[in-house]
DNA sequence: GCCACTGTTAGCAT
DNA sequence: CATGCTAACAGTGG
């Protein structure tokens, strides 16, 4: 489930274990893993220097020297994994990078083989599409802004949430948080959103994505940090996977019902549907 | 064993 | 262009 809070607490978690540190070799597992690389693939990083890591959306980046970047995306159930040099790994570890100095590993998992790595050249953003094509940042980005990107839209807001070019990094358990916090049905249409709806939105969205990288993400099953350690937002969770429980304001027992091809639970009397303008 | 379901999104149909 | 399904994969649970 790496949504923004979850690739958040793996970055924040692996910067502090690899960067300054020299990569020694990147051994590939999986060949289709690597979806875009420079002609000789990831010989290249070799003798190269962790510069930083950071988060776009839902993708990490680690950029290196020589202008050199790696761009993950864990899709649903992609890691990374610092583990000590040598330690066993299991038939889902498709990357394993070495740094020289013979300290710790770094290792990309992932049992369903969705997720992806870049290496580019030059800025990460100037050098591949996968990032340049993403909506603004949810925690940066104005209440201005946000109403602009719904204003019309005839689209359900919960599929305007989860599309990455509209605003990045929402997923389907904090588009579900977010909807409940602020006291809108996911089905709404954009459109039929009053600017208060909106503002409403706007600040249930930073309200509940702070919270949960404050709580180090959510772990339903496959995520953890890059020290393996699960995160603690699931116990927040107010509607998610709550399917016939009662709901936390009113009692009333939570549904579920599909949207945008997704899982979408909700509370039917806190978020009432509004009416189309 | 079989079927439904899973955190994402690219690609295709409408 | 905007919008909405489906498939890609592997595993889990009923």
């Amino acid at each position: 489930m790496p949504e923004l809070p979850e690739v958040e607490t793996i970055v924040r978690s692996l910067a502090p274990g690899i960067r300054g540190r020299v990569i020694e070799r990147a051994r590939l597992f999986f060949k289709p893993l690597l979806r875009q690389a420079p002609r000789g693939g990831l010989a290249v990083l070799a003798g190269k220097r962790v510069l930083s890591v950071r988060r776009r959306g839902k993708m990490a980046i680690i950029e290196c020297e020589g202008g050199l970047s790696l761009v993950f995306h864990l899709k649903m159930t992609g890691q990374l994994l610092l583990a000590a040099s040598g330690e066993t790994w299991d038939k889902h570890t498709r990357l394993i990078v070495t740094f020289s100095d013979g300290g710790p590993e770094l290792r990309f998992r992932d049992v369903r083989k969705f997720g992806f790595l870049l290496c580019v050249s030059g800025t990460p953003e100037g050098a591949c599409a996968e990032l340049s094509s993403l909506g603004p940042e949810p925690l940066d980005i104005t209440i201005e802004d946000f109403g602009r990107a719904l204003r019309g839209r005839k689209a359900r807001i919960k599929g305007l949430l989860l599309d990455q070019t509209v605003i990045a990094g929402i997923g389907n358990i904090y588009a579900d948080e977010i909807l409940f916090d602020s006291g809108i049905h996911p089905v709404t249409r954009a459109a039929a959103l009053t600017k208060k709806d909106a503002g409403r939105l706007w600040e249930s969205t930073r309200k509940i994505l702070a919270l949960a990288i404050e709580a180090k993400g959510s772990t339903l099953r496959d995520y953890v940090d890059a020290e393996g350690k699960a995160g603690g937002f699931q116990f927040f969770h107010k509607v998610y996977d709550r399917e016939g429980e009662p709901c936390v304001k009113c009692g009333t027992p939570v549904q579920r019902i599909r949207v945008a091809g997704r899982s979408s639970y909700f509370c039917a009397r806190c978020q009432r549907k509004r009416r189309a303008v």
